[in-house]
DNA sequence: AGCCATCTTATCTTTATCAGTAAAATGGCG
DNA sequence: CGCCATTTTACTGATAAAGATAAGATGGCT
C-alpha cells in the first residue's frame, strides 16, 4: 500500500467522464458541441491518454452539469467527505 | 447567474493551493523538491496565471498530502457532499 | 454482407505547459 | 538603510495539449 500518486488517475478519471456522458445519452460529437471541446480530444481524455488542464476538466463537467469534484473521486467513499486535515503532527521537511 | 464557466476558477485553486502550503510552512523551493515541480512554475499555478494539467496539480495535493478534490472545492460548502445529481429530468441535447 | 452511427487513431498546426536559469520585485529584520 | 529569504517575472527549449480533418475500427441493425 504505498499508493504512487494514483497509478492511474486518468484512466480513472475517463471511466467517470464516460459513465456521466452515457448517463445523459449524448454523443461525442455532442459534448463536443457543448464544450468546444473536440471529439478527439474528448475520446483521449475519457480512455485516459490524454492529461488534461484544468480548464478543459472545468468545461467538461459544467456541459454535463456536475461540479469538477465528482470527475476526481471515487463515488465510494464519496460519503467521508470529512476525511481531509493532513494529518496532524507531520512535517514534510523530515522528507527533504 | 449566467456562471459562465467559473471565470477565475485558477485563481480560486490557486489561493487554495498558497493556503494549504502555507499551513505546512513550506518555501516554493521545498515543495518543487517535494513535487518536482519548478518554483516558477508553483509561483504561477498559485497566482492563477498558469492553467495546470491533471496529473501536476494530483502531484503537488500528494506532496501537501491532501485529496485533489481539496484544491477544487469551496471548503464552505465541503459539507454538502451528497450534493451531485445531475438534475433529473434534463436533457442537454435541448441546448444543441 | 452492407450500411450507419459512434468511437478511435493518426497527422498537422497552433498554442501552452513545464524545467531551467537568471534577473527583478517583495518583504522582513537586524 | 542594507542584507537575505522568498517570490515573481522573463527568457529558452522540449514536450504535450487541443482544434481540425481524415482515415480506420467497432458495433448494431435490417
Amino acid at each position: 500500500m504505498t499508493m504512487e500518486i494514483e497509478p492511474n488517475l486518468l484512466a480513472d478519471v475517463g471511466r467517470r467522464l464516460r459513465a456521466l456522458r452515457a448517463d445523459q445519452d449524448l454523443t461525442l460529437e455532442q459534448l463536443a458541441r457543448l464544450t468546444g471541446i473536440s471529439a478527439p480530444a474528448l475520446s483521449l481524455i475519457e480512455t485516459g491518454k490524454r492529461d488534461a488542464r484544468l480548464t478543459t476538466l472545468a468545461k467538461i463537467a459544467a456541459a454535463l452539469r456536475v461540479p469538477i469534484r465528482t470527475l476526481l473521486e471515487d463515488p465510494a467513499d464519496a460519503a467521508s467527505t470529512g476525511g481531509d486535515v493532513p494529518a496532524e503532527g507531520y512535517d514534510l521537511r523530515d522528507y527533504l
